[in-house]
DNA sequence: TATCAGGAATGAAACGATTCATTCATTGGG
DNA sequence: CCCAATGAATGAATCGTTTCATTCCTGATA
């Protein structure tokens, strides 16, 4: 008999197991004197409730887990700031973890949270396929898709309309007198990527009269190390160079701008820098980045507030916001 | 018959229930044959492993909890990429919350992961009292201290020299010749914070000679708003100003530097800044910090290494460095 | 051929909380 | 005074995996 149980707890209560466990889950019909009889012991044997037997019996688990492509980037966490609101209103927690962008290790984790029978799951999917995440959906995991949408739709998703989004920045742009603009999106098979590529376009095509001339670099990920070796890239082979560039997140500017700065470039004078997503730091930058805001924690919230809810699949966009700062202006 | 169990893998695939759990757990006694045999019905049946039934039998689950102060801070983060890294060598995995530095919380989160028997517990205490934390100890679930130490010591811990860190940036301000200077701390009862705070006490100290003036305030969080509202309220109050800062952390620094510069003052002609950390983004601030780096990553793999170690007590402490930017100058 | 050793396979018991059909106690009405 | 009705408490069965003592096989040896 190593760590004390129910049993342990009924014996020196003086009542039956199923009593205790009444106490632990506030059932309502148990006896006020009972009740402290329940805990008094349970404070003196220092019992802690089993979530494994628990989830077990019950047979789903009151947990919520979140995958993220990046812990270290802080769309995700202030996104996940908001999960934790919402789900600390019920008796819910979040079990973050991060997919590293890799579809292997993603369909991994999936995987390990449906065998820990979450409540569902939060996902910001590293791939084009949502395959994994069908399967466990199928199999009754609900997934609520994060920045993302799933066609056909067999889950809920809340997500920004990156297109119009990216379509802003680049009005901005071309607004400003930009005619030789750089895009460095994120990796080719993430959605984000795909649909702010579609708002670029949509953008330079309603230009139409005055030709505007787009360059476009797939990065590898969202990382302020891809920014730095994309701008590399860029400044190498681009001649003559852009005179601006939106960048498909904040982490991607803050490298390029940091390369950019380095090659001896001064940012708005030389170059033009627009990001995406807003975050904290995006203000405090060497030069105030202009970028297209996302409201993260909403985001987060409602994603977690989709899952409780159940059932229903639904759909949330929410729209984003272009942040004009000193990062852009008229080319020199 | 809701989700297919072990026992219907061994029906179909004809063994018996011992063998599906063999193949499961790559005991190796089992006939090649049979591993395929098993392995197809499981594909067959989509059986996916019941984690809660797992850890029940096993009693000790396969996840190390991992708690902080702060999701948006990107020196847990890091530490957080360095807990992964090392865990994924095992099959174990991470479950990442925070304490949103609130002590009940973190005693809510402790219990939380206890009684989900994670193997153990990663913990940035968010207040002095480790009280919490050496109950679960006694009960059986070891803790690894995370840039804090117990005492007595009943539980492992990294960290880094937090007062030699805090002491070199004291002395690389006092020999730029500041000799009012204002240290921002994070709250007082974190441990970090009365570290840092004995580091620059004896830098003082030990400038002796020439009367140099200390002016300690602390915040109430190790953020950007925090560190903000703390630069504004300096100002308010502090006449003359000081000709530097010393700040607890990146993030307070970020926000001091930004009050500053909104109230007109230049970095570092009119105030030098110096912050603690290193973060990714020190370096691309407006001016970029002069820092204390901590090996972050390192710090998170080494106490994920600690913990699944097992039984010793043991304490690892690494060294801080000073990373000189733009941010410090002399006074004018 | 009979026996034995050793490895491979078996399946019942156990883990600890929850559930729910049953039992027990109490109260009010006839 | 008995019965019914209501509400509280009980405890055996259950969830799905792992464990391990036992059984089964195979091939080698005497």
């Amino acid at each position: 008999m190593n760590r004390p149980g129910i049993k342990d707890v009924a014996k020196l209560a003086g009542v039956s197991v199923g009593t205790v466990s009444n106490v632990i889950n506030n059932v309502p019909t148990v006896t006020p004197e009972r009740i402290e009889r329940v805990n008094a012991a349970i404070a003196q044997v220092g019992y802690v409730r089993n979530a494994a037997a628990k989830t077990l019996r019950r047979g789903v688990a009151s947990a919520v887990g979140v995958l993220v492509l990046d812990l270290n980037n802080p769309f995700f966490m202030e996104a996940a700031e908001g999960v934790t609101d919402c789900l600390s209103q019920t008796e819910s927690f979040m079990l973050l973890a991060s997919t590293q962008a890799s579809v292997e290790k993603e369909a991994e984790l999936l995987t390990l949270l449906e065998s820990h029978a979450v409540r569902g799951v939060l996902l910001s999917p590293a791939g084009a396929s949502l395959a994994a995440a069908e399967e466990i959906v199928q199999r009754g995991t609900p997934v609520v898709l994060f920045d993302s949408i799933a066609t056909p739709p067999t889950m809920s998703s809340v997500s920004v309309d990156d297109a119009s989004g990216a379509a802003l920045a680049m009005q901005h742009l071309l607004g400003l007198g930009h005619r030789r603009i750089a895009f460095l999106n994120g990796p080719e098979d993430v959605h984000q990527s795909q649909q702010r590529k579609r708002g670029v376009d949509t953008a330079i095509a309603r230009w139409s009269g005055k030709e505007a001339q787009l360059i476009t670099h797939n990065l590898d990920s969202y990382t302020i190390r891809a920014g730095a070796a994309g701008m590399t890239k860029l400044l190498a082979e681009q001649h003559p160079r852009p005179t601006a560039i939106f960048c498909a997140n904040d982490l991607i500017a803050i490298g390029a701008s940091m390369t950019a700065r380095e090659q001896g470039l001064r940012i708005p004078d030389d170059l033009s820098i627009v990001g995406f997503d807003d975050i904290a730091l995006a203000s405090q930058l060497s030069v105030p980045l202009t970028t297209v805001h996302q409201p993260m924690f909403q985001l987060g919230w409602r994603a977690a507030n989709l899952l409780l809810e159940g059932a229903i699949v639904r759909h949330e966009t929410f729209s984003p916001e272009l942040r004009v700062r000193r990062s852009t202006a008229p080319p020199s």
